[in-house]
DNA sequence: TCAAAAGTGTTCCTTATACACCCATGT
DNA sequence: ACATGGGTGTATAAGGAACACTTTTGA
């Protein structure tokens, strides 16, 4: 921005802003979901993603931290790293019914094992699996409000773009260390059925990676090779 | 967003928001360039990308046009269809020393032809070419305020994403038909010297564009094929 | 006829895709 | 031993890169 003065600065009328984040995880059934919060206040019940307005002076990322710390009990210590995406501004001065807000969506990624502890704990969270490109939400509700439906598909849409060369780019896997088929889980559920083939994914996925020499234990079937992220 | 009643909404102050844009053309240099205004005010004379502030209950999108048209004097006309596409949201707190404002980066893509003119009449206004990803300014000043150089930085990004795999998916070119040199033109400005076989580049494109049957005509050299978008 | 630009054909690669087959473990 | 999942080898096809060569115009 350039050319206004002091003056024109103070000059109009603000809006809020407002901070919504898509917290993708994988599941144990190997499915792609979103955590989502159930309301409180006057539309109670209602599941969203969780999402905070933002406080003066205060960093995007910061917003969408502290939202997931008061609402959903997960400390920033839990992120280990990460950061939040921005996926776009949503500007449509009638989304929200109380006033003019801004929202800008972020996309988060988490392991399951950062998430499981809290949703299991707080009745209030749970974990949408994202079938067809919407969460599938639980109970009678069918989609999200404020359009948040478009936000979840939007992050979808980045990770399907980063996730079709890439091995695990954001992280969904916690360690450092995995098998080829742990890594493919992660893949299979953001690119489904097509653009995953087994054998495909085996030699371009494992050019990038370094093999430890090291060998997975106990499992049935036979070891698979344990790879380590580059660099 | 999520949960905040009615008070909640007054209870924070809200910065200002702003939108800049990075209009971005292929001169008849065949170079890749952006379009920057003189600045009035206390800063007079240093080059910007055109920005303003957003009005009350205005789209983003909105915002973006109505600063061409003020600063740029580039009527809707001029933009026919085009719709920029927003890039970032930079809310560094300090990023503005007149206050709290939060910058929405806008990406618009305008042929040449559209440009030409209104640079042409206007002092204040030039095509600054983008070399090394950075805008190549005129006399002695080196970098945009408000660290506007990231924003020409990733639009040039989002364009070399684009503009691999497709023949001019953001209309740099004007016309619906043309041949594929001049489309050749618009990959070489943004791809550069890597990137771009002209062997390849042809098998490529021609694949995906519909061949008209007719034949480019006084220029020296072979006529060329000319070709239409598909669709 | 020559320069300039367009376009084709061929060869050598790399990589996707698909199978067939062998390997190492738990039960 | 056999079921289960892991991994290799080979054949085919498609596409990228490089290069030589032909075609069609203007000057």
């Amino acid at each position: 921005m350039t050319g206004a003065s002091t003056n024109e600065l103070a000059q109009f009328p603000r809006p809020s802003i407002a901070v919504d984040v898509a917290v993708l995880t994988v599941t144990d059934q190997g499915e792609l979901g979103v955590l989502l919060h159930r309301r409180t206040g006057d539309k109670a019940g209602t599941w969203a993603l969780p999402g905070r307005f933002l406080r003066e002076r205060e960093r995007l990322a910061d917003a969408v931290e502290r939202t997931l710390d008061e609402k959903c009990d997960l400390p920033s210590l839990a992120l280990d790293d990460r950061t939040p995406r921005q996926l776009h501004v949503f500007d449509d001065p009638d989304r929200d019914d109380r006033g003019w807000v801004l929202s800008v969506a972020h996309l988060l990624v988490l392991p399951i094992e950062h998430l499981e502890p809290v949703v299991a704990t707080h009745p209030d969270l749970t974990i949408a699996p994202i079938r067809d490109d919407r969460a599938a939400l639980p109970g009678k509700q069918r989609q999200l409000p404020y359009g948040q439906d478009e936000i979840v598909a939007r992050a979808h849409d980045e990770l399907r773009r980063a996730y079709r060369e890439t091995p695990d780019p954001e992280r969904f896997l916690d360690s450092e260390e995995f098998t080829l088929s742990e890594l493919g889980t992660v893949h299979f559920a953001i690119l489904g059925n097509d653009h995953w083939a087994v054998d495909t994914f085996r030699r371009k996925m494992s050019r990038q990676l370094h093999d430890t020499e090291k060998q997975s234990r106990g499992v049935t079937g036979r070891p698979a090779a344990i790879y380590r992220r580059m660099r």
